[in-house]
DNA sequence: TAGTACAGTGTACGAAGTACGGTGTACGAA
DNA sequence: TTCGTACACCGTACTTCGTACACTGTACTA
């Protein structure tokens, strides 16, 4: 078939509904939520647009198995450790698998049925948190409070303009000191030329807000 | 002309910029992001399609702009109380501002470049924590802090298929609980049944972790 | 050999964003 | 009074999107 030699990023070994939507997350991965469409998701794949639908019921559905994926790729906490470890652990590891999906955080909005993958990081977490001697109340405020700093840290990360220090460096000079009226905005400006002077290193600065709420966790559950 | 009477249920008063992204904010609240195309819009306004390009550049353009009307809503710290007090009232207005507004969380991962508002807004954060006698880095950490609990609690919430707690009561036993196997997820149902049990109040929720964040924040400011 | 199931496709439709080239009205200058 | 110009607005058309529907060819069973 002509479709099949046309594009041959992919190899040719059939389709399935894995092979969509791994091919899906890499498209989305190099050109963002807006540039994956069916039709170019076919093309990747060497296939026609509506083969597609044999594998997916809907564009919706797809984005649910990706976002699913993502799940998938965020290490489970482990029960050997400490609850702190295991909870830093998972959660650093949440940070760097959505930092590498940007998309995934702009799609949760709007999907609100969780996976399969979803279900077993949150028994996972839980667990882990009951096991620790949270009662089930405790663990629930403990669950809503870190997935919010892991969800809205990655949020803040996907909308920064820069991915380097040296990038940082550039926009804050380019784009932002010029929007950025020193009488206006003073503290804005002595912040900007602390963060260039410094340098500027996302994971460190995800580690700090974790440490912290790990901390101030630790006296809330009853040591059993 | 016939279009200005076709659709009436804005006033007619002339176009304007505040008015196309005023409209934009209510068809977005009424049908989401994905309810909101130029078509639509110029028809709520009694206006023809194109007409809208003559108040914004493109519809990405359109998208900053609500964006940054968002973040107008959201009330600035005050200067007259101790930090605390400011940072948690401000934290809870956005976090109503964001309930009331959930297509802005899954905007904002895409939007790059802050709004004039957006800029106030940080200004107005950031000269509060330093003034408490936060040093220029803690003002920076205290600021990604909060920012991302705000922001990662909203998403979370506008993620919840439900909004109140007769629906979660509902969703629970109908959707979620066939969902999860008790074997394989104890957890996570003994935490549904306690949910269910004890109601929800997501403004609850958010005020415990605030609460948290703002206490284990407190030790970190150099009393001036 | 005929029948059936399945994987994949080609065409078509409606809706999206928006480029381009209009049209009508208002208003200042001659 | 007339004309020129600027501005606000619009109609049409092009491209791309998601996907309904009817179709192909192949493989396997009876």
């Amino acid at each position: 078939m002509s479709a099949r030699e046309q594009s041959q990023v992919a190899s040719d070994a059939g389709l399935s509904k894995q092979r969509v939507v791994a091919e899906a997350l890499r498209l989305a991965d190099r050109e963002g939520v807006h540039g994956l469409s069916m039709r170019r998701l076919a093309n990747a794949l060497g296939a026609g647009a509506m083969s597609l639908y044999h594998y997916v019921a809907s564009k919706e559905e797809l984005l649910d198995a990706m976002i699913d994926v993502v799940f998938e790729e965020i290490e489970l906490p482990s029960a050997e450790i400490d609850w702190q470890s295991a909870m830093r652990r998972r959660s650093v590891s949440a940070r760097r698998v959505l930092a590498s999906h940007p998309w995934a955080i702009g799609l949760m909005e709007s999907r609100t049925s969780p996976g399969p993958a979803n279900l077993r990081h949150r028994e996972a977490v839980t667990a882990c948190l009951r096991r620790a001697g949270f009662t089930v109340l405790m663990a629930t405020h403990a669950n809503w409070l870190l997935d919010s700093y892991v969800y809205g840290f990655a949020l803040q990360e996907a909308s920064l303009p820069f991915k380097t220090a040296d990038e940082l460096a550039n926009m804050t000079e380019d784009v932002y000191l010029p929007q950025l009226p020193p009488d206006e905005f003073p503290y804005l400006n002595e912040s900007a030329a602390a963060l260039v002077a410094a340098g500027y290193d996302p994971a460190e600065e995800f580690i700090f807000g974790l440490d912290l709420i790990l901390a101030a966790l630790e006296p809330l559950r009853a040591s059993a």
